[in-house]
RNA sequence: GCGGCUAUGGCGAAGUGGUUAACGCACCAGAUUGUGGCUCUGGCAUUCGUGGGUUCGAUUCCCACUAGUCGCCCCA
């Protein structure tokens, strides 16, 4: 073996492309419906806009960004996540000051982070996600987690679990990072070092810890829920009626905390509750990031928006067993024996796929017995078998492969013949 | 970054310190001089992830590496 694919990536082959493709459509038909727009950006960015968007104390830049140098010796990184390219296109292209508020954009493309692979999670690996930009209306935040819940049901998933938390505006959260260092202080030796290390740093994150998850401290701890100004206890109460609106079933969950620096407010997931599942069970993650769009360089814009990976929901419908409905075979096969009627194939199959007909024929050389286990290989819905006799007769022998039928077609019909009868 | 398990033909999968590496599927050919899906017959791994080591001899034992897989951390 000489060459292999690196290490964490995959090659998505015809039969699971196809699966690729139906996802996609639906995504794209639902971000019309919703009137998401698709937006482009490079896959490489300036490193330093990583460092600003995610936040340089993430995991995502401290340890899993493919960064390299490029000969001009500019630093660069291959995207980890969609929001902060989007975000700075927004600011460089002036979005801000588009007539039609907010800016609805989505994105769809792979995304990079270094990190040891895993059922679910790949070096490589594409984000579905959206932005919707310049609105603070709790119902922006709803209509964001109803459009990814619409493409999981379009889908067919059904269990599915939305968990939704606010993280408040940065006074709420001033207030309960300083309860939560109180909280924690005086007894901080008794848990993980990846703990006492998250107490100053970001000590909202000790609640996610699962390792000192059964700590008695851990219940008694200070609920972000419990610290939130009335501005964002209103905006959170808010989110929860219009999803209610929606009938999109929801569970609150005070621990939820997304890994991105830079979200405030409404946070959520949605993760997979099929069984045999693996150990990662989040489908999609999104939330709001107000000071982001400043952050990068804009104007004080407000921002809301998920990511979901391509990947897993593709593990979510084969855990819960739901096979997408990819049509498959070609409609007409063409049999051709002896040498002219192989030279007149050519020109057969051609005038039917210049007719929207999906044609093959031998390049094996095959006989027909074999070129006839072909078709039905490739799923032919008709077999069109021309030799010596039909050549001098002017006429093709039309088969239809599920019933066996079989009929002479004159060649100067041939192809309209076969546009009627699939119809 | 850390830990467990694994690595045999296109795929699935048995197997042994000793010289022919089971079997199933798929594929190819023939039985069937021009007709698929069924049946029968035959063919199909100078080789057991890569590199070292132990040994008279290793696919089988040991080590390293690479990759996969599951989990931890974290996340999509």
């Amino acid at each position: 073996m000489s060459f292999q694919i690196p290490r964490g990536t995959q090659d998505i082959l015809p039969e699971q492309a196809a699966k690729w493709q139906y996802i996609e459509q639906i995504a794209r038909e639902l971000c019309r419906r919703y009137n998401y727009q698709e937006i482009r950006t490079p896959i490489f960015e300036h490193t330093e806009l990583f460092l600003r968007g995610v936040g340089d104390t993430t995991d995502i830049v401290q340890k899993e960004m493919y960064t390299f140098e490029d000969r001009g010796g500019r630093s660069l990184t291959l995207r980890p996540e969609g929001t902060a390219a989007v975000v700075r296109s927004f600011v460089e292209n002036k979005m801000y000051g588009y007539p039609n508020q907010p800016v609805k954009l989505y994105y769809m493309g792979p995304m990079f982070r270094y990190e040891r692979p895993q059922a679910g999670r790949f070096r490589q690996f594409v984000q579905f996600g959206v932005e919707a930009l310049g609105s603070n209306d709790p119902a922006i935040d709803a209509e964001v987690i109803a459009l990814a819940m619409d493409i999981y049901r379009s889908l067919g998933l059904k269990k599915l679990k939305l968990v939704i938390n606010s993280l408040g505006d940065v006074e709420s959260r001033k207030s309960h990072r300083q309860a939560l260092i109180d909280h924690f202080q005086p007894r901080i030796h008794e848990f993980c070092d990846d703990c006492q290390a998250r107490l100053h740093k970001n000590p909202m994150r000790i609640l996610d810890c699962k390792k000192d998850r059964d700590h008695e401290l851990m219940r008694t701890a200070p609920s972000i829920l419990d610290y939130l100004n009335e501005q964002s206890r209103t905006y959170f109460e808010k989110v929860q009626m219009y999803l209610q609106k929606l009938g999109i079933a929801f569970e609150v969950d005070p621990r939820l905390v997304r890994g991105l620096d830079y979200y405030n407010h409404t946070a959520f997931e949605i993760m997979s509750e099929a069984e045999g599942f693996g150990a990662i069970t989040t489908l999609c993650g999104g939330g709001r990031y107000n000071g982001l769009v400043q952050e990068i360089g804009g104007p004080e814009t407000p921002g809301i928006g998920f990511a979901l990976s391509i990947e897993r929901l593709l593990a979510a419908l084969e855990a819960e067993g739901i096979s997408l409905p990819i049509s498959e075979g070609i409609d007409c096969y063409v049999v051709a024996l002896g040498e002219q009627a192989k030279e007149e194939a050519v020109a057969l199959v051609a005038a039917l796929r210049q007719e929207g007909v999906a044609a093959e024929k031998d390049y094996q050389d095959r006989k027909v017995k074999a070129q006839l286990k072909a078709a039905d290989r490739l799923h032919a819905t008709y077999v069109a078998i021309l030799g010596e006799d039909e050549l001098q007769k002017g006429v093709i022998n039309v088969k239809h492969m599920a019933t066996g039928e079989q009929q002479e077609v004159p060649l100067d019909i041939f192809v309209s013949h076969m546009k009627n009868v699939l119809k």
